[in-house]
DNA sequence: ACGCGGTCCGTGAACGTTCACGGGAACGCT
DNA sequence: AGCGTTCCCGTGAACGTTCACGGACCGCGT
C-alpha cells in the first residue's frame, strides 16, 4: 500500500534543470531578486510550481540565519491566565516577525524537564513559566535565552518577568475596610505561594485589620480548589465576611461555592480575585481583581527574550515587572 | 555599546579542536552513540559546555529531516473554543514528537493569507480554522498537507474535519418542546452560517413548531454579540420563551442579556449554547450546550495531518467527522 | 610471526540553499 | 573600432551537521 521507492525530496537543482537555468537563477525567481529577466522568471515560477517544488527551511536557515524563533512553554494552556500570557506573548512575538512554538506541559513539573530537553534543540529561546528551581531549568536549556514568566530569577543566566501585586493588594484590602468588612480571609493556592499571603497580611497589617490564622486556607489553583478553599473556609469560621483569592480562577470557584452555601455576594461574602481576567466579566456577580495585564506580560517576556537573543542591551530589572491594580466590579 | 566583531557562531569544529578530537567523535559524544571512548566522550562534552556550543537545528535538520513541525492557525486564541481546540491539538502533537508553531490571525481573514505566507516556508503541515474560499488559502500553502477545522474542503488538494450537530440539535429542540417552549428563537452568529441554523429550522420541524422568521437575530460571535443579538429579539418578540445560540460564548452573553432585562433562566428563558465549552459549567446557571469534543477536534485534525504528511493512508471522510450531543445543565 | 576480531577514531561526502564573484552579450558613446 | 555600462546569468564556495567508509591500534590465539 505504500510507495515502492523513497520519493526524494525535490530540489532547487530539479527546478533548474527543468527550467533549463542555474540554481541561483532559480534563486533569484524565487525570493524576488533583481537581475533576472521577466520572462525567465516566469518560466522558473512555473517549473517550480509544477514540480511541487518548495524550498527546504533548513537550507535556508543554515546559510542565512535570520529567523528566530522562541519556544513558549506554559503549564496550561486552558488555564484562561495563561491563555491570555500566550496571546500576548503571540502578539509581541508576529510583530517582530517572530515565529513561536508552544508546549504545554500539563500542569506536571516533571514534563518542564522534558520539554526543555525536546526543545532546546528546535529553538533560539525560551520563554516560560516554570516552577521548577533554576538549578534543574539550568540543564536543558544548553546556553540560550530563558525568560522566567512571573518569577524573579536568582541566576544572571536567566531574565524574569516579575509580578508586582503589592500595591494592588494593599488597594483591594484597604477597599474591603473602607466597606466596614473587619473578618477578611484568604484563599490561598497550592503550592502556596507565599509571596501573595506576605502582600496579604502585610497589607492587612497595615490597614490595621488583625487576620486569625485560620482564615487563611489553601487550595488547588483550579476552580473547584477556590471552591473547596471556601468551604473549609466558612466551616471553621463562618464569621468571615469577606476573601481574598490567589487567583481570579479560585475567585470564580469560591463565587460558585458560596451561591451553593446562600451567600450573597457581595452582600453577605466580599470576594476579590487576583490577575484580572477577562473572564471575569462573564460570571455573575462580576468578578473584581487586582489585576495585572496580563497579555503586556507575555508580550513583555517575548521583548526581552528578543533583546536577549540579538545582543542588544536587554532591559533593566525595572522595567521587567508588571505592576497589578484594582479593578472593582461587583463582587465587592 | 554594541560587540566590535561579530560574535561568531561556535561550531563543532571549535569543540572538536579545543578537545582535540574530530568533528565526528564530538558528533558521537553529544548524540550518545557507540563507537566511542568514555575518557574522551567526557572531555568532548566538558569542551562543549565550556564553549557554550548548541548545535544548529538548520544544519541537523538538513542531513536528517526527520522533525516535522506543523502550523496551528487559529483566528483568536482568546476565544476558549479555539483555545480548547487548540489545547487538544498541542497534546497530539506533542504525543507524536511533533512540534507544533501557533499562529493568531486576529479575526482578521486578511490576516489568515499574510499567516500563510510567512507560515509556508516553516512548517511541514497547516492545520487550522480558516473563514477564507479555499482559492485564496491555496496559493499560501505551496503543495504542504492542510486540514481545515470545522469545514468540510472541497478540493482534494485539502483535507477537513467536519462537525456534524444535525443530531445534537435535534436533540436539543426536542427537549425544550418536552418542556413546553412553542416558541423558540434562535441566534446566529455573524457572518451568518447558514449551516447551524438550517439544523435548528430542520429540527424545530421535525418536532412540530413553527419558527416565525423574526425569531432568528444574528450578532457577532462574541459574548457582547450574542447579548445584543438577544435585545433585539426580545424587542420584537418579547413572547420567546427559549433560545438556541449559535456558539456558547454568545449563549453566555445572552445568559448576562437576560439578567439584564431579569428574565429568570431557565423559568422565563431557556437558553441552550453550542461547543459545550467547560466555561459553560462557571456561569450562573451553568450553560446547556450541543457540545462538541473540542480537544478531540483539534486531536483529529493532527492525527490526520500527520497521516498526510507520513504519506499514511489518509483517514476516510467518515472518520474526519465531529459529532455533537446533547449536556443538559441548568440553562435549559 | 601472523592473522583476526574488536574498539576507537578520523576523512571525504552529502544534505539544499544563498552569497560573492566573474563572465558574456548587447548597447551606447566617443 | 574601442571602451565602458548595464543587464542577465552561471560557477565555486560556504553554512554546520551526520553518514558511510576506512584505518590505526590493541590484545589474543595459533
Amino acid at each position: 500500500m505504500s510507495s515502492s521507492t523513497e520519493p526524494r525530496r525535490v530540489t532547487i537543482h530539479d527546478v533548474a534543470r527543468s527550467a533549463g537555468v542555474s540554481r541561483q537563477t532559480v534563486s533569484r525567481a524565487l525570493n524576488d531578486k533583481a537581475e533576472i529577466d521577466g520572462s525567465t522568471k516566469q518560466r522558473v515560477l512555473d517549473a517550480a510550481r509544477a514540480l511541487g517544488y518548495r524550498p527546504s527551511r533548513f537550507a535556508r536557515g543554515l546559510v542565512r540565519p535570520d529567523t528566530t524563533t522562541i519556544g513558549l512553554v506554559v503549564p496550561d494552556l486552558l488555564n484562561p491566565f495563561f491563555t491570555e500570557v500566550a496571546s500576548g506573548a503571540l502578539e509581541a512575538a508576529r510583530a517582530r516577525g517572530r515565529h513561536v512554538v508552544v508546549y504545554d506541559t500539563t500542569d506536571d513539573p516533571a514534563q518542564e524537564l522534558a520539554t526543555l530537553e525536546v526543545i532546546g534543540s528546535q529553538v533560539d529561546a525560551v520563554v516560560g513559566y516554570f516552577t521548577r528551581p533554576e538549578d534543574d531549568l539550568d540543564r536543558g536549556t544548553a546556553g540560550i535565552p530563558v525568560v522566567l514568566i512571573g518569577r524573579e530569577p536568582r541566576t544572571p543566566r536567566f531574565s524574569g518577568i516579575a509580578i508586582d501585586g503589592e500595591e494592588g493588594v494593599r488597594e483591594a484590602v484597604a477597599h474591603l475596610v473602607s466597606r466596614g468588612h473587619r473578618r477578611i480571609g484568604m484563599l490561598d493556592g497550592q503550592p502556596e505561594a507565599t509571596v501573595r499571603r506576605q502582600w496579604f497580611l502585610r497589607a492587612a497589617a497595615e490597614c490595621g485589620v488583625r487576620v486569625h490564622p485560620g482564615w487563611v486556607t489553601a487550595g488547588a489553583q483550579t476552580v473547584d480548589g477556590g471552591g473547596s478553599a471556601l468551604a473549609t473556609l466558612l466551616a471553621a469560621h463562618p464569621d468571615v465576611t469577606a476573601v481574598f483569592a490567589f487567583n481570579d480562577v479560585m475567585a470564580i470557584g469560591a463565587l460558585r461555592e458560596a451561591r451553593r452555601f446562600g451567600l450573597r455576594v457581595p452582600a453577605d461574602l466580599a470576594v476579590i480575585g487576583f490577575d484580572g481576567l477577562a473572564l471575569g466579566t462573564l460570571v455573575d456577580p462580576e468578578l473584581s481583581s487586582v489585576a495585572i495585564d496580563t497579555r503586556a506580560l507575555g508580550a513583555l517576556a517575548v521583548e526581552q527574550v528578543e533583546r536577549l537573543v540579538t545582543g542588544a542591551t536587554p532591559l533593566p530589572p525595572g522595567e521587567l515587572v508588571v505592576r497589578a491594580a484594582l479593578h472593582l466590579r461587583e463582587s465587592a
